[in-house]
DNA sequence: CGGTCGCTTTTGTGATCACATTCGCGTCAT
DNA sequence: ATGACGCGAATGTGATCACAAAAGCGACCG
């Protein structure tokens, strides 16, 4: 999800249980796990991949998340009092300084945690869940965007969030993550 | 998802096994995996269960429904071809006949392959594939709901679907959509 | 009669093994 | 130089086992 692995990079049951230091059993129910999620592809001989999104598909997952995710950005508008206004600001602090070290997946992390900051105040779970499902998918081809992209400071669409949020208007909040979710994955489909 | 299993029925590793006929290490991986879409509850003591959805995650479910499967039908509405078309009144008259012999589960099978025929025409298989996974959710909780209600007739929505799908009604078919996805389980919430 | 303690059975976990398949790579022939 | 062939290493699969935890159940006590 955060992008420590490459599209397309292989995973290997064995090499896993080394990794962790477990053997083969529970390496398998992890794979089987993020496979059914769709976080990583099992091909037809059993071996197991990050996926390589074709631009279709990224088109499709960008269209998910512009659905659901204005969504719950809007659930927790009324939820969302100073505390976590705050917490944002912070999260976009430490977005500031992973984009000045270069440090693409902190940046990809942070991203993510601003999201999920805000949506856990929707209290809406099962939608949650299958938001962070859908960043599952993209996480391996979020790395190869970003790798490429070389910003130089905080999205701007998250500052327009946190203002819609202070300000409580909806209408901009939704815009706001709508045009945040779309606006990086667009430039992945070249 | 077909509602072949009650609410919070439990289920064991070695007893899938012996229904299937293999050992526990095919059960557990099964297992894992619809665990990991939300169709089965992992309990702390790694007991393995149906879900017993709270109303308001039945509600949650609904929204989410509710948000993605208009958009489903309204991206297959320009593929929707005459033989399409047929085929889901097809479906109806299927639906029809599980109404008469009271097959709760041929009932909701039959439902859920009119949905699914006509979203694999939006050629969005993240989005339908998300979808499955809240009707995997859904299944123990969809068949308490339809013993109960006791239908007399294929649903109004569904004929509603096809008469848009026929004359092209983008909006009357996303409302139509929309309110046959969130009927049914309004009554659930009780 | 009801509740609590303790034992037996059931169950999930993680490790390991044998086996079939597949992959990777070097060799050889053209 | 290029392609196909073949062999050895690596990999996934399913079964089985030992173990610890949990659940079910009965007996015993108040």
């Amino acid at each position: 999800m955060h992008g420590d692995l490459r599209p397309g990079e292989a995973l290997t049951l064995r090499g896993i249980g080394k990794m962790f230091d477990v053997s083969m059993t529970p390496s398998r129910e992890a794979v089987r796990r993020l496979v059914a999620d769709g976080g990583l592809i099992l091909s037809a001989s059993g071996r197991v991949t990050t996926p390589e999104l074709s631009n279709e598909r990224i088109e499709e997952l960008a269209a998910i998340r512009a659905l659901i995710e204005p969504e719950l950005a809007s659930r927790a508008l009324p939820r969302a009092h100073i505390a976590l206004i705050e917490r944002l600001q912070t999260i976009n602090g430490t977005i500031a300084e992973t984009v000045a070290k270069h440090d693409e997946v902190g940046y990809i992390r942070a991203n993510l945690e601003f999201h999920r900051t805000l949506y856990l105040r929707a209290q809406a779970p099962a939608m949650l869940a299958l938001t962070e499902t859908v960043w599952l998918q993209l996480g391996p081809t979020m790395r190869a965007l970003y790798a490429r992209l070389n910003r130089t400071e905080v999205p701007h669409n998250h500052r327009l969030i946190v203002a819609a949020l202070r300000a409580g208007d909806e209408p901009g909040l939704r815009l706001a993550v709508r045009s945040d979710v779309t606006q990086g994955l667009r430039m992945l489909t070249v």
